[in-house]
DNA sequence: TCACGCCTTGTCAACGTTTACATGACGACT
DNA sequence: AGTCGTCATGTAAACGTTGACAAGGCGTGA
């Protein structure tokens, strides 16, 4: 591998020389400036990003934290994540927390000691702002920026871009109502997931708005995770018991199948006996049959949003705490 | 950040002997090192991997090549590489590829000037050999391990971890001649994927075991990618022109479930009308009506499978050319 | 002619780590 | 008593980059 050195001597100047016609920083003379790009180009130099790190203090890189890449929302978030970075320069470092808190707390250190730019935290568990505060001010220290993304984090002081779910869950309501789908159960992790929590505010909202009240046996949350059994099993059991819910909004498009699919082998018709309403937008949905209709999640928006909050925290500069973005229905036939 | 400049003034001693303690060679006075050791944990001083990596040449991390992260497989793949990688502690960059051969090598050349250990490479496309070898030459020269990973790129030299996709097909064609579901008609990216024409190969292959004529009508290629809207697309103008087939192997669950989606937009029974069947075992597969049957993806192993030929090419041995898993049939309603 | 300033380039230190080599002390063997 | 080996530790160089500082050359204005 050529290194700086190599070029120099290849163009018969100095290191400094090579570096500063390779920044563009200062002024140097064409024919130098000739001189040493064609060695550059002989010798293939590439400059070492180790190098450079050490030097900056910084690696230009992201950590993404995510609860299970396998989640879909996940996956599509990490593809807009990976190609808004890249176009910054930066590479993105993926980091499969599971839902352990100590995990997350070893993964912000290791961020420290690599020097990273930022980490964009998109777990939807629930984390005390507590459980942060050592380790948010090492982060603080070394300059590394700490981002929510697909979540509101806000209320622990970090800046977050995100969806706006509590409106989304009300357009959920008001479609559901507008169809006549009442009563309406809501099936999410409620108390241990914070998207999970805003959700749910949203949800009663929405019953509040159209003068609905609220039934606690309509209210299923969920201990596990967003994934497709607990789904199945939540709905399987509240039919097992006769609650009588004419719709389901469900926190996550696997939730959502899930629950589809515990109708159908109760024996219920969809949208007709109990209608199903997701988060996600997964593409799957679409395919799947009923299609299921689901409130969007556009994360191309958030890429390039933690990149912007990213460039105004380390301008010094401080970012705004929010940027909601809204959700769409995606009004397709399972409600 | 305390270094090992600050933990040696710390503990009175030379920053060559805390270093030795942390990496525990040579011989310590154990006075010595206990009070090393106390420095080190009363700063918090954690190795600066950046340094590290500039010393040993090699940064501790391996890149994950993959075509689109969305697509299911990708992501169970990312999670299990992630672990694997972890628990040899190194850490994993994620790319996108899209479709692109010249981003591969530009992903390739940046792999070599960011000095990692290695690459996964795991999209399904094909590589024409010859296309990456000026860069192959690169890689090895600044020893990094490319290895393929979900795909068996053995016939250009590159070491292999992936699924016996050969026989996966021939086990596909053989459960559904059993099951009386002939003809049987072939859905996948052919020409342009190599796993793609591997999958193909079998299939020809179970045919002719089961001394069953290959049709030409009854192979469908898809230029574009694994994605659901082209399996319904496919499916459906088959539908269309009146092949008359009674089931089709679908190269992922994606374009299974697109295939399926069209086959009942038709007015289509699964399976009785046409079966489906599948290759990826995602969740979801068990959760949409009717279930998918599917050839499983235990991507468990791919992780420990890559860092186990990571390491013996760092070791300077040759690792076995390829390492074939079996795939699994999860048979469930649709076919 | 001299002083000054600009343009261009070189020298060198620093980032944090690892390790080859050197040093010194001490015990054991001849 | 002298030599040698071992153990414990320190010194310093190297990895590749950047940027502060210095220095040389040259043109311009007085």
């Amino acid at each position: 591998m050529p290194t700086l050195h190599d070029v120099a001597r290849h163009a018969g100047v100095s290191i400094a020389t090579v570096s500063r016609v390779l920044r563009g920083i200062s002024s140097i003379a064409p024919d130098t400036r000739e001189r040493v790009l064609s060695s550059v180009a002989a010798l293939g130099y590439a400059p070492n990003p180790l190098g450079q790190a050490l030097r900056a203090g910084h690696i230009n890189a992201v950590a993404l934290l995510v609860g299970d890449i396998e989640q879909g929302w996940y996956a599509s978030l990490a593809r807009d994540m990976q190609v808004a970075l890249e176009e910054e320069g930066m590479d993105l470092l993926l980091f499969n927390l599971g839902h352990s808190e100590t995990r997350l707390r070893e993964v912000l250190e290791r961020a420290v000691s690599m020097r990273l730019r930022g980490v964009a935290l998109a777990t939807s568990d629930h984390i005390p702002g507590a459980a942060l505060e050592p380790v948010r001010a090492r982060l603080a220290e070394a300059g590394i920026a700490l981002i929510a993304v697909g979540r509101n984090l806000e209320e622990i002081g970090i800046p977050s871009v995100a969806h706006d779910d509590e409106q989304a869950s009300r357009i959920a309501v008001g479609h559901l109502v507008q169809r006549g789908y009442t009563p309406i159960a809501y099936m999410s992790r409620i108390r241990k997931s914070a998207t999970g929590r805003v959700r749910f505010a949203g949800y009663l909202a929405g019953l509040a708005e159209h003068g609905i009240a609220r039934d606690p046996a309509m209210e299923w949350d969920i201990a596990e995770s967003y994934r497709f059994k607990a789904g199945y099993n939540v709905m399987r059991d509240a039919i097992a018991r006769g609650v009588g819910m004419r719709s389901v909004i469900a926190g996550s498009d696997e939730l959502a199948l899930g629950a589809m699919a515990a109708a159908r082998d109760a024996g219920l018709r969809i949208p007709e006996d109990v209608a199903v309403l997701g988060f996600g937008g997964l593409e799957w949905g679409g395919y799947v049959r009923p299609a299921l209709t689901t409130l969007d999640a556009d994360t191309s928006a958030f890429g390039k949003g933690f990149c912007t909050v990213l460039k105004a925290l380390a301008g010094g500069g401080s970012a705004p705490p929010v940027s909601l973005v809204p959700r769409r229905l995606i009004a397709r036939e399972s409600a």
